[in-house]
DNA sequence: TTCCACCTAATGATCATTTGTTAGGTTAGG
DNA sequence: CCTAACCTAACAAATGATCATTAGGTGGAA
């Protein structure tokens, strides 16, 4: 995907990579600095450049990083198993556990709106979560349905729902496979006889 | 609620909350300056002062007036209603109108999230919405719903995909009516009986 | 192997702006 | 006349970004 020539050993892109995405978890995009993130690096304000041309294209980066990460742990979850529901349930318990244990990618995905950044980058965002919500698209497509229930809103909402725990999720209570439980138990009773 | 002393007809407050409301909704929080804001009021940078502490009590103040909105909206709505189904039909209706019509006050509601706060700021926030949510935690309780169905998770499901709806909602397509039909029907399924 | 030219990676000072906030002056409504 | 309401002008700090420069890794020719 990346024409990535001749990169060297001690090439720290990967830890800015991971300091941005913890810093604008915790912060947001607009809420942190440049500063901020070379700090967390252990790096100087100025070596950020050379690697990412923009603070724009780096959030840009963390955010293919994370759904490059999310959709590689979904796929593994949904391939082991073969019900329908069992595998959309698989592929929310994945998904909540990369938008919360992984949280400093995941999370910058499901708060980070799109439209609040340059049309450029706007698109970037948008095609790449079209492409990743595929993977949803194709398992509901898969359920057997009553008819009535629409399927685009079925992933809309299971989409939503899950992106909004990270609002009121709090460790120690329930743990995100019971979360993907009770949430695709929900829909459950929308399915065809 | 606030000992309002002696107000002057021309108080330019009201003015700042909205414009401020509508700066924070387009940008974030962080993303939009104390310049940003009064401009969009007409006023001078320091003049906000006068009507808030600082930037951050502004935030309060809108997030405040947002939820009343929203509250008052829905409240309305659900009094026309006595199947408790078409209630929270039309408490979404509204919730959703609220979210997208005054689209200035209510989406500062939902994105600006709590955790990235002050410690003051947050618990504010988070008490507020519990007041708010309230509304929704007596209509689900009011519903006819199949063992095993969680009306907690019901309840964090619907306004999470309600409030994602922010995220892909393209106007021009379905109407937020329409959407939040769609949205309880997904739910109406776990129906007892 | 040894050497050298080339390149990667990072530095750190610095730029012009923009940031939230304040102090003190001015005006007009009640 | 009082003071609510706003203006003016400025502050120090922080912001994203740029620059010339350098230490040191890499690969090919001798």
């Amino acid at each position: 995907m990346e024409a990535k020539g001749k990169r060297r050993k001690d090439n720290r892109r990967e830890q800015i990579l991971d300091a941005a995405a913890n810093c604008f978890s915790r912060a947001g995009y607009e809420g942190t600095s440049v500063r901020d993130i070379s700090t967390a690096a252990g790096i100087l304000p100025g070596s950020m450049y050379y690697h990412f041309a923009s603070k724009e294209e780096l959030l840009g980066a963390v955010h293919d990083e994370g759904l490059r990460r999310i959709k590689s742990k979904v796929t593994d979850a949904i391939a082991r198993e073969s019900d329908p529901w069992s595998r959309l349930e698989a592929a929310c318990t994945a998904h909540l556990e990369a938008l919360h244990a992984a949280k400093e990618y995941g999370s910058v995905i499901a708060t980070e709106f799109p439209h609040r950044h340059s049309k450029k980058l706007r698109e970037r965002m948008i095609a790449e979560r079209n492409g990743y919500e595929d993977i949803f698209r194709e398992l509901i497509d898969a359920l057997p349905l009553r008819p009535g229930v629409s399927r685009k809103y079925l992933r809309l909402a299971m989409i939503g729902a899950m992106a909004w725990s990270l609002v009121w999720y709090s460790p120690g209570k329930d743990g995100v496979d019971e979360i993907a439980k009770q949430i695709v138990n929900l829909f459950r009773a929308a399915k065809d006889g």
